[in-house]
DNA sequence: TCAATGCAAGTGTGATCACAAATCAAATAA
DNA sequence: TTATTTGATTTGTGATCACACTTGCATTGA
């Protein structure tokens, strides 16, 4: 049916080209990606094109790529009209995606637990003196400081587990829940302590003894807060204004 | 019970528009799918955006959207000369892809043996049947309708586990494992009785009983079998031919 | 005043073109 | 014969255009 081109050797050693020309649809999705993890937009937020494209200084045709590609790993959601929005919260949502990243995200540490190196150890207990760091200087509450670091921890932790197919979906998972984590965030620093600094300690220590167990139970309770705290939120908002 | 009821607010209910006019796009993106999943492109098989636009009978725009959405999914591998090409099996994807297949279609299958109504039951019982006419006109082995059945059965269970994060993740993974089960099927099929049926049969019979355990491990008796059985033959491939 | 109609701007989709990089083949030189 | 180079073809990428559909607003009618 194609061509096929039977290659001579199988590997032809893809993962990750010595050569990476970026082109600008990669470009234009890692931005996106980005905006959307930090939770740059809000839910139902609609996006388009040419809008995308204006704001990106390019045409129509990498963001319309970006977009179908976002599309297609539930990061952005497309509407019957075609066009295209950040997908709204809802509390089964919230549920939904809680769970499924307590089951990948804490299958992934398991696995870690057992195999990251002193070398990768280290790197993550250094990332906890940043927190420490900001918590100094907290008069200023720096929320993408706060999302950018808690995301390097978290996927330092997760390259580790040597899976090339759970990290995607965690990947996923982290685009899908961005939007709620933003809100959740500013939430939290309104309600006074963010103690995120705690939970990776917590982390840490589990991982440094190899315990996998414990590394799960750790990381269950450091991504579950913001999702319990949201949902409080969420009910509440949701007992006031029955009117929709 | 869809209707939509357009209205203004939130939750513009989305989900399965009531007009759906179909794209190109969307029709080349489901052919490629389908085809990936039934394992009809082989591994390491490079595909070109023109072939498969003249092959579909369309323009390049559609292919090349419908590619990129592929290789986010991680169904298709983009490779440095940014040609695209069906991800190649080895030994440690087929073991990290059965991992992450027996973690989450395990807790699909747990979420939905307490969930499925009567109704679904009798729907995946009489699937059942179906399996026995096969074998009754087994002489000419139809493997498409194998896999099509196999596909139909274990898809009309994770549906009812309620969760929309879950299952797109799971048709990612059959994505991915598209490829090597296709291979696995041929050589089953060679190596003698095709015992899909039997194992079918049990998660049934588990499900019924709404016994969530004993779904989930006759879940993962199933979809390990072609994993090890083609494992054994990719290491049996691998000692005769090391020149590669 | 209010609802219906019609026009205009905006938007997504698909096709086509231009260009650069990669690939393949033949031809040339050692 | 073998290795290298050169030229033609193929291929992906980005831009632009044409078309259909939707949306929003102003006009018109009762």
């Amino acid at each position: 049916m194609q061509k096929a081109t039977a290659d001579k050797s199988d590997p032809i050693a893809a993962q990750l080209a010595p050569v990476g020309r970026e082109t600008v649809q990669d470009r234009v999705y890692l931005e996106l990606r980005r905006a959307l993890i930090g939770g740059l937009f809000e839910p139902s937020q609609v996006l388009t094109i040419r809008g995308l494209a204006d704001a990106l200084m390019t045409s129509t045709m990498p963001v319309r790529e970006a977009l179908g590609r976002l599309i297609t790993e539930k990061a952005l959601e497309a509407l019957p009209n075609r066009s295209v929005r950040v997908p709204p919260i809802t509390l089964e949502r919230m549920d939904d995606l809680l769970r499924a990243r307590i089951l990948i995200e804490g299958e992934a540490i398991a696995l870690a637990a057992t195999r990251m190196t002193p070398r990768q150890i280290t790197t993550i207990e250094s990332m906890l003196g940043e927190w420490d760091e900001m918590r100094a200087l907290k008069h200023k509450k720096d929320v993408d400081r706060e999302v950018t670091l808690n995301q390097a921890f978290h996927f330092e932790i997760y390259r580790a587990c040597g899976s090339a197919v759970l990290i995607p979906m965690i990947e996923s998972l982290w685009l899908q829940s961005g939007p709620c984590i933003r809100v959740a965030i500013y939430a939290f620093s309104d309600a006074g302590e963010v103690d995120t600094a705690h939970y990776h300690r917590t982390i840490v220590k589990a991982i440094a003894a190899q315990d996998a167990k414990g590394a799960r139970d750790a990381l269950v309770a450091d991504i579950s807060r913001p999702f319990t705290f949201l949902r409080s939120k969420l009910e509440a908002e949701a007992k006031k204004g029955q009117s929709a």
